[in-house]
DNA sequence: ACGCCGCGTATTTTT
DNA sequence: TACGCGGCGT
């Protein structure tokens, strides 16, 4: 990339004065954008890095972002610059206007899973067990959070389905509430509540907020549009960056209209198109351009590079799925050892998880090192699971997913039985778990050995949770207190595998050392340890996998914002990518934005293959090829593979010509 | 408390 | 086909 800004790029850092919205094409250097303009604000527009806030979607991102500004910056001109993801802002806006929100200090944030549980348990005592699928009814009260409806607006809706389900919705906040918790929807929507209501609040944070610049505009849902909004406020002192070509998340809410919402709710905004592209050669943009073409619903934009003109993209036709994996693994093996390619500047991209396999399995086969999104991570262990269950609950009592997790573990002897009269006391006085533990009345319907049990641990939690120290020094007492690393050795056959687990307890305990350390005002208290911890249990794992000298497997959806040297597309077909379940329009033109996002991740070369037969749910089906290669010209494409215009036995010598060059560099 | 069997289902996922 | 979950049986 070059030093200088192009035309565009420096009128998009320039322009301070009102609304902006830039489009800004895939690879067109919009974090440089962005940075820069956060540079320019505090060096020449005068505006105090504390009133700056800088939002993104994922922590990497905004990892990044502040990476690229401590480069450009000094310690002292960035002091108190706000660059975090959207749920971050959420979450330090509560932290200071917590008790209007009508939480206590420790409140707890509930990750995905302990929402899920606690869905789990709300549904196992409500009628509706059998009608309604847990993971449905979360997946609906996340939707509605996304638009910001309260369950009320559907207890009177005419389908009974809906008025049930939002009936556990109702029940499901109460819950929260009694936990003193909040989920992740929550850290968004509990502020734009308050900011719609409260003057005072409105004004405090509108005066802080100077200047506000988004990322990836394009996947924001209605909550958090009108955060933006509400933030902004009427001066509209803030920078849009996003590009509707890359939406690709409308069906978890996001609404990629909000990108042109823009302009009727600002009319003074002003929009700046960034299309030069500095990552791609140009058959790759222009294979682009001519897939995006065909997408009536989003506004015409044109890729173009100085980069080069690039070869015609290869279409790999195989006989079936484990012939396409040993495709591309054999390929991937030539071409790093031909050309001296690193191997991590592949990657192989597809739509669903369950492609990976067969192409893991190909390239374990040939000894060649990969990495794969969305496996088991560090913080799906059970024991690093028990572990921010005790942070969190000694942080806060009241958290109902985090008491039911550890306590029984270790074994206190407190069984199903005692847990449902818990349950049921506590769903009657609409009170956490821990609340119902220590009531007065619980007495009478426990017997006299159970209840002994359970005060034994709520005696126990209470002691922690009075002698307060420094955080690190408390929780590594606490695992000493109840003999975690012993009860670990009673869960494994062997000492070794029991060591290990601990050793994993002793990364995260460092871990969050870390994170504590991170924090700019030195070290962080217990309940900003434990909300911070939840927020960012994803990212250690990402950056492991970054640093690795590894193909790359991705699902396309996770290889945005990413880009390879050599990209192969596997799957091109119907029913694949697009995938099968979208007959409407809409649907349909967001896999094509999905097809996308995944050319426009190659920078020099890119593969498409697809097979002619596939194997579905144990049974064999004839595969059309993707109408999306169709819509990518000839010219731009050269087609090859089973019975594609190669003579069979041309193909079968190049076949062992084939294997005979890997064997030898196998050899070698 | 644990394990097994049978059934139903089968994108994409961050925080 | 495969896997995960719930229910039931030991």
């Amino acid at each position: 990339m070059s030093d200088e800004l192009n035309p565009p790029q420096q009128a998009a850092v320039r322009h301070v004065q009102g609304p902006l919205l830039v489009l800004a094409g895939a690879g067109s250097g919009k974090t440089r954008v962005i940075t820069e303009k956060i540079v320019h604000l505090v060096e020449r527009a005068g505006v105090a890095a504390r009133n700056i806030y800088a939002v993104t979607f994922t922590n990497k991102a905004a990892r990044e972002m502040n990476t690229r500004i401590a480069a450009r910056l000094p310690a002292e001109r960035r002091r108190g610059l706000n660059v975090s993801t959207f749920h971050t802002l959420g979450l330090n806006f509560i932290r200071q206007e917590f008790a209007a929100l009508g939480l206590r200090p420790g409140f707890t944030v509930m990750d995905a899973d302990d929402s899920f549980s606690l869905i789990k348990n709300l549904l196992h005592q409500s009628d509706h067990k059998d009608v309604i699928e847990p993971k449905a009814l979360q997946w609906q009260i996340s939707l509605w959070k996304n638009e910001l409806l309260a369950p009320d607006s559907f207890l009177t809706h005419a389908d009974e389905d809906i008025r049930a389900q939002a009936q556990l919705y109702a029940q499901y906040q109460q819950q929260l509430a009694a936990c003193n918790a909040l989920d992740f929807d929550d850290l968004i929507g509990r502020p734009v509540a308050l900011l719609r209501q409260d003057d005072a609040v409105r004004e405090r944070w509108q005066a802080r907020v100077r200047y506000l610049l988004v990322d990836e505009y394009q996947d924001t849902n209605t909550t958090q549009y009108e955060f933006v909004r509400l933030l902004v406020g009427k001066l509209g002192a803030f920078t849009a960056v996003g590009d509707d070509h890359q939406s690709i998340y409308a069906w978890r809410g996001a609404r990629p209209e909000n990108l042109h919402r823009l302009a009727e709710d600002f009319p003074s905004l002003s929009h700046i198109k960034l299309e030069q592209n500095y990552r791609s050669v140009n058959s790759v943009l222009d294979a682009a351009n001519h897939l995006i073409a065909k997408d009536t619903t989003t506004h015409a934009k044109r890729l173009w590079s100085a980069i080069g003109a690039g070869e015609a993209h290869r279409v790999i036709v195989c006989a079936h799925a484990e012939e396409e994996a040993e495709r591309i693994a054999t390929e991937i093996l030539q071409q790093h050892f031909r050309q001296q390619t690193d191997y991590r500047q592949f990657a192989v991209l597809f739509r669903g998880n369950h492609q990976a396999r067969l192409i893991e399995q190909a390239l374990r086969k040939l000894n060649i090192p990969y990495t794969l999104t969305g496996g088991q991570s560090f913080f799906d262990r059970a024991e690093i699971k028990d572990a921010m269950a005790y942070l969190k609950l000694l942080v806060n009592p009241h958290d109902d997913a985090a008491f039911l997790r550890v306590i029984n573990t270790p074994r206190r002897e407190i069984g199903t039985a005692t847990l449902e009269k818990l349950g049921q006391h506590a769903q009657e006085w609409r009170s956490s778990l821990f609340a119902a533990a220590t009531s007065i009345g619980i007495a009478s319907r426990l017997d006299a050995r159970a209840h002994e049990r359970l005060h034994r641990f709520t005696d126990w939690l209470h002691g922690i949770r009075s002698n307060p120290g420094e955080a690190l020094a408390t929780l590594r007492r606490l695992f000493a207190d109840i003999d975690y690393a012993g009860y670990l050795r009673t869960q494994e056959a062997s000492t070794k595998a029991a060591d290990r687990r601990w050793q994993h307890i002793e990364e995260w305990l460092d871990w969050l050392e870390k994170i504590s350390r991170e924090h700019e005002d030195g070290t962080m208290n217990l309940p900003a340890l434990a909300q911070r911890m939840t927020l960012l249990g994803i990212l250690d794992q990402q950056t492991r996998e970054q640093d690795s000298n590894a193909v790359a497997l991705l699902t396309l959806h996770a290889a945005k914002g990413l880009e390879f040297n050599h990209v192969y597309l596997a799957g091109m077909e119907e029913d694949t990518l697009p995938h099968r379940d979208c007959q409407d329009e809409e649907r349909l033109a967001e896999e094509r934005r999905l097809c996308f996002v995944g050319i426009t991740r190659a920078r020099l070369s890119l593969t498409f293959t697809l097979c002619k037969r596939r194997r579905r749910y144990g049974e064999w089906r004839e595969i059309t090829p993707s109408r999306f290669l169709d819509d990518i010209p000839e010219s731009l494409l050269a087609w090859q593979g089973v019975g594609i215009a190669q003579p069979k036995a041309a193909s079968e010598a190049q076949a062992r010509d084939h294997l005979a060059g890997i064997m030898a560099m196998l050899k070698k």
